[in-house]
DNA sequence: TGTACATCAGTGAACGCGCGTTCACTGATGTAC
DNA sequence: TGTACATCAGTGAACGCGCGTTCACTGATGTAC
């Protein structure tokens, strides 16, 4: 009998490729990720992905334009439930956590094209599930327009990269969204004796 | 009349190779620096570095401990000066911002030896004059010990590498210490009104 | 003060490696008539 | 329904490259006596 014979055309390669580079990434980072590497785990030839992304960094920028479409929605989910901007920068936290690569990629501009059309879209749009939550709750302290969404994504995003960098103590990154969801309300719900 | 005959000793080449990977960070970022191009801006041969580094994970040890040793220097001295969080947490955006290259590396732990004893020591004096006064000021506000001192470091690590990376409008990001004190003093003395 | 010698710092050529990309190609698919 | 043909998706071998590290070496320094 002839082994599962497998066609010539794969049917869904551009998926397969994608998946693959975030088990890569996950394991080695996004500047060790190599396409060769990629292939090998999608069981094509290197000048597979070539094909579909044009080069290595192409090939990044789809996972970077992906990530933020994920983001965007994510954050839409939480302002819809939950209508509060501290649950929309646990949102941004869980992500993180749960999309390891893509935040890693997302983060790292020099490793894809940062001018890409659909990328930029997909930037803007996530950036203003932030600012929108934050400016509505925290306009009225600051003449800077732009201040709160900065403030609520510097902590957000803060609270992301050392969790998933490993500086905090282990037992404390463990429980993740609870932490988030405490330093939140930590720095926005309690005024300060000074 | 012979050039100026260079020496066969350098004298100093520890510390002009570190300056030169600095510089090579700088450009390419620390995933992307290799010991051949930082050789050669030092003007010294490939095999030199290995002499002082062991091997290039060994460099960029360096590099991060010589990172924590300045950032812990530079939170010891706004403590000192100024006595408030706030300020301590402008003096950490300060620091990632005029030492690029060593903050890239020290939050890079894949590219160094994290396990090295001098960085564990540079790394924990480090963190401490983040997490006392965030716990002094805010300290009565929870019952979990860590969580001022996380949601210090959170906010000023998110805003120093959402700057580095060029996330924020260039205006936005131009006055970076003015920037940071208005984030710090927003989230901090202004109660909310829920 | 002079000399022998161990140690240290740096050389430069060579190694083997994995990589991104190119290229001519082939197998499969889909569409026009 | 059948056939011709353009287009698409993937192959696999080859390219040239820069890299980290090793190695036997040499030049300079410092120390013991």
């Amino acid at each position: 009998m002839a082994a599962a014979r497998r066609p010539y055309h794969h049917g869904n390669l551009r998926r397969t490729l994608l998946d693959a580079a975030v088990e890569v990434i996950e394991e080695v980072g996004p500047a060790q990720m190599s396409l060769r590497e990629v292939s090998r785990r999608a069981g094509v030839s290197n000048a597979a992905p070539t094909h579909h992304f044009g080069d290595k960094p192409g090939l990044l920028t789809a996972l970077a334009t992906e990530g933020y479409r994920l983001l965007a929605a994510a954050l839409a989910q939480a302002r819809q439930h939950l209508d509060d901007f501290v649950e929309v920068g646990v949102a941004y936290v869980n992500f993180a956590l749960s999309h390891r690569a893509h935040f890693e990629v997302m983060f790292r501009p020099e490793l894809y094209h940062r001018d890409d059309r659909e990328l930029l879209a997909s930037q803007r749009a996530a950036a203003e599930h932030l600012y929108e939550p934050a400016a509505a709750q925290l306009g009225e302290s600051t003449s800077h327009r732009r201040d709160p969404g900065i403030a609520a994504w510097s902590l957000a995003h803060g609270l992301a990269t050392l969790i998933l960098n490993g500086n905090l103590e282990p037992d404390t990154a463990k429980d993740a969204e609870r932490l988030a969801r405490r330093i939140g309300r930590l720095l926005v719900d309690h005024p300060l004796q000074r």
